[in-house]
DNA sequence: CTAGAATGGTACGCTAACGTAACGATCAAG
DNA sequence: CTTGATCGTTACGTTAGCGTACCATTCTAG
């Protein structure tokens, strides 16, 4: 019952453009992709997200993971707490900043979405 | 008539963190925000573009613009064309394998949102 | 012609991110 | 205990991007 697939790829990367743009424009705190990769898993997967995970999700090495949570920790976007279940694990934590950041870009994309108008009926071939 | 704006802020994030990740994941030629920035807007807005038209829109200074085109120019994303209506300029072109690229990149986008459920009627508050 | 403005690029010093390799801390097996 | 594996971090050398300042080329006014 989605229509989603009602957006023309024109229409889907002028989503991408609108949004992107708007953030650069914004002079956002410029998160690399990684860094915005790893932010928006820890927030919209559920708990817990070890630096071991995320490297394996995204397929990167290790230590490129503990820069970017150097990075986001940094902004304050995360925190890290040591598992107490294990010492060895760093747990990655949100933050109300980081949820406060998010929520903000979420606002950019929806807003970017409505400018955007959708045939509704008619998906076209091409 | 759009029902656009029936996406939750959860599923909009969601579809960023789909897509964004899976890109990663692909290890994708990874440009940066400002260079993906243009490339869409050389693709998705109507010519002609110009490093200065390109730098206002964004915000940001004229070299990094200068150096975005290298990148995307060195990946044969954009092509460099002096305008012979006035020597001085330099109007931006599209090629090839920048419209392949920015096509997959649209395909990314739409399975990312194919798979998230829309509510068709309900705009929940929250 | 010539003076000044406009355009894009280069130079420079700096910061950030990368991958590989190594490391200390911690856990689990025996 | 002790040995080996696991986890996250650090070290290192390299690459890439940034902004400011400056420059060569080109156009435009007068």
């Amino acid at each position: 019952m989605s229509s989603n697939s009602a957006l023309r790829p024109a229409q889907v990367l002028e989503l991408w453009r609108r949004t992107i743009v708007e953030g650069v424009r914004r002079d956002q705190p410029d998160l690399s992709t990684r860094q915005m990769a790893i932010l928006l898993i820890v927030y919209t997967q559920p708990a817990p997200h070890t630096v071991r995970g995320l490297a394996a999700n995204l397929a990167i090495s290790k230590p490129a993971v503990t820069r970017a949570l150097d990075r986001l920790g940094q902004l304050d976007f995360v925190r890290r707490k040591t598992d107490e279940d294990d010492r060895r694990s760093v747990l990655v934590q949100r933050t109300v900043k980081g949820s406060v950041f998010l929520s903000d870009y979420a606002g950019l994309i929806s807003a970017a979405l409505e400018t955007i108008s959708v045939p509704q009926i008619i998906v076209p071939l091409a």
